[in-house]
DNA sequence: TCGGTTTACGAAATCGGTTTCGTTTCAGCT
DNA sequence: AGCTGAAACGAAACCGATTTCGTAAACCGA
């Protein structure tokens, strides 16, 4: 038979097609351990599948998570692409993915394309500028925001814990005898994460009476890194620390650094942020705060899936969950670049 | 009204679903201006989106496009990615996304699990063993083989072209005074792809003349880099060029020329596949074969468009398409590492 | 003016599951 | 035996679009 469709399934085993469907999605109407095993055979034996389409149509479920996510050439993305992926999976249910680039219009364009493609529920990495947009697939349906926050808040977010891991590299760099510190950031990159790292970073100097500031980089390559042979040479001879707020920015500073030699200038110490490859290359290892992007993923899919879960069974609009802002905690991966 | 459908925006236009479907698919049926106006102001005013399961169940079709990617954690997978979704999406498709992790087991469920939730088509970027499960979905649908193929053949193939990069790569390295060359490969990475630039490097080696060889480093950091040191110094002072056979041959060939210091020794010349975002970085920047990550994405969208055309548009099994082997022209990025 | 095409559109079947609402059967209890 | 309640299952409605088929009106050339 060309294909397959539960009445015939039903036919051979000699039931109805309704006690198939509950064989399918193991209902609880119970039945017979013998008409089970009948239907198994015969599923087993015409080597049949449900038609999706068909399914969803009827339960209006898809199993499908959207995500969308900001800038895939971040390894950040990615890794967390493949937890969510495998979180997924294990959960029976499929991505949908769009990649904004970094482009709100097309985020926009992204956020209407997937739920007009029914998914289920979305995990948002927002480049910014569509925050109204968000909040209304929100209202509709399950929505978990990754890494960067909108301001309405409101809506579940995941992220590292970005104070303790701020706090944890500037430890290194205090062991390391560092006197002051610069955080390093860009100054195109005005997203919640940035604004509390760099918040987290005055906070922890002001705590431990270290002197230091956060430092800006204007964009355009040569711009920056003019800007920030100033930064050094204003600290020179008072053993600087720099923090690169994310992987992008270290790889700019670190081009920077390349015309001051391949070893860094005595008393200068390097940390980062993001686990990118490189970072056990370049310096000879840099210090990094890592993040746990396998344990992120999975806590997304984990609270998505009980939105899900809350929105197919609750009938009413009560017993919402109350908007939630999980952090995991990421770790220090002390290298070369802290070292006495 | 909570949920709007065709009917209701029929009624609404005083015209029947029918009409309103022609609409949405602009179909050849035509329908006059104003008809079409009144159903278009209809849809403005009242937000109508029509149901994807719906539409799909009737139409078989899902706009959906199936992507397998062995490892996303590679830089080429990640910008590939991009590159399919921006293509798919400008086709009005979007795009499911599996992971395999180079796990043939994951590989072979993500290829089940994608064609069950219907996808039109499936782009392929295979881990290995499992030829014969994606030759029998290639029967079913449209299938693309992206960067690997399988030994079967008879399914479509994009790929840079190999050769060509492999023989820039030994062009520059020659050209900068390598007298001896080395593809440094790894021996997990049995993939085609290594075996075809792997082919051609030993055909350029023997149309050129030049000597060199083929150097597998074993599994396993510290016996990869013994074997490494044993072929530097085998080569010393006999003017050594290496090429890294991809991205992380590089890096780990990288951490193996540390240890003698951050720049390259007298006369070692250094060559890479895949433009990492450290190749830039590293050595004072690695000449690199690039490929054309964007283009090598359309041409895969554009040919599985092809194919899913096909299959709707046709009614007997005539008129299939030829299995191609598309290969995408790269370029090499000539820097530092390869100057005289 | 009249047969023959188009054109514009509607009625109803259809895609293939799920879900609701019975109905039958049978065990358990009085 | 008679009653009750639950368990096992079937009949038929249903999800919301698309698609086929048919028809009335408009158009067109002779």
């Amino acid at each position: 038979m060309a294909h397959m469709r539960i009445k015939d399934i039903a036919a051979e085993a000699g039931v109805s097609p309704a006690t198939v469907s509950r064989y399918l999605n193991n209902r609880p109407g119970q039945m017979t351990e013998e008409t089970r095993a009948r239907i198994a055979e015969v599923i087993e034996r015409t080597g049949y599948r449900p038609r999706a389409a068909a399914r969803n149509l009827r339960s209006s479920r898809t199993n499908l998570i959207g995500v969308i996510l900001a800038d895939i050439a971040n390894p950040f993305s990615s890794a967390m692409l493949e937890g969510l992926s495998a979180s997924a999976a294990a959960r029976g249910c499929s991505l949908m993915t769009a990649i904004s680039g970094n482009d709100s219009a097309k985020e926009a364009e992204s956020l209407t394309r997937l739920i007009d493609a029914g998914v289920d529920g979305l995990v948002v990495n927002t480049c910014g500028g569509n925050d109204a947009a968000i909040a209304a697939a929100a209202g509709r349906l399950p929505v978990v925001l990754l890494d960067r926050g909108i301001e309405d808040g409101g809506i579940d977010l995941v992220t590292s814990n970005n104070r303790e891991l701020v706090a944890g590299l500037v430890d290194a760099l205090a062991a390391a005898g560092s006197e002051r510190l610069c955080l390093l950031t860009e100054a195109s990159d005005d997203s919640p994460v940035r604004r509390e790292r760099a918040e987290a970073f005055t906070d922890e100097l002001s705590r431990r009476g270290l002197a230091g500031e956060v430092v800006t980089l204007t964009d355009g390559g040569a711009e920056g890194i003019s800007r920030l042979d100033e930064a050094i040479r204003d600290y020179a001879g008072k053993k600087l620390g720099l923090i690169a707020v994310n992987g992008l920015v270290f790889l700019r500073l670190t081009e920077a650094l390349a015309q001051l030699g391949p070893s860094l200038p005595a008393g200068l110490k390097i940390a980062t942020f993001d686990d990118y490859p490189w970072n056990h290359v370049l310096f000879g290892g840099v210090t990094t705060a890592a993040q746990d992007t396998l344990a992120i993923a999975e806590r997304v899919v984990e609270r998505l899936s009980e939105r899900i879960d809350v929105v197919t069974t609750t009938v009413g609009e009560a017993a919402r969950l109350a908007p939630k802002h999980i952090e995991i905690p990421g770790h220090i991966e002390s290298r070369a670049s802290t070292s006495r």
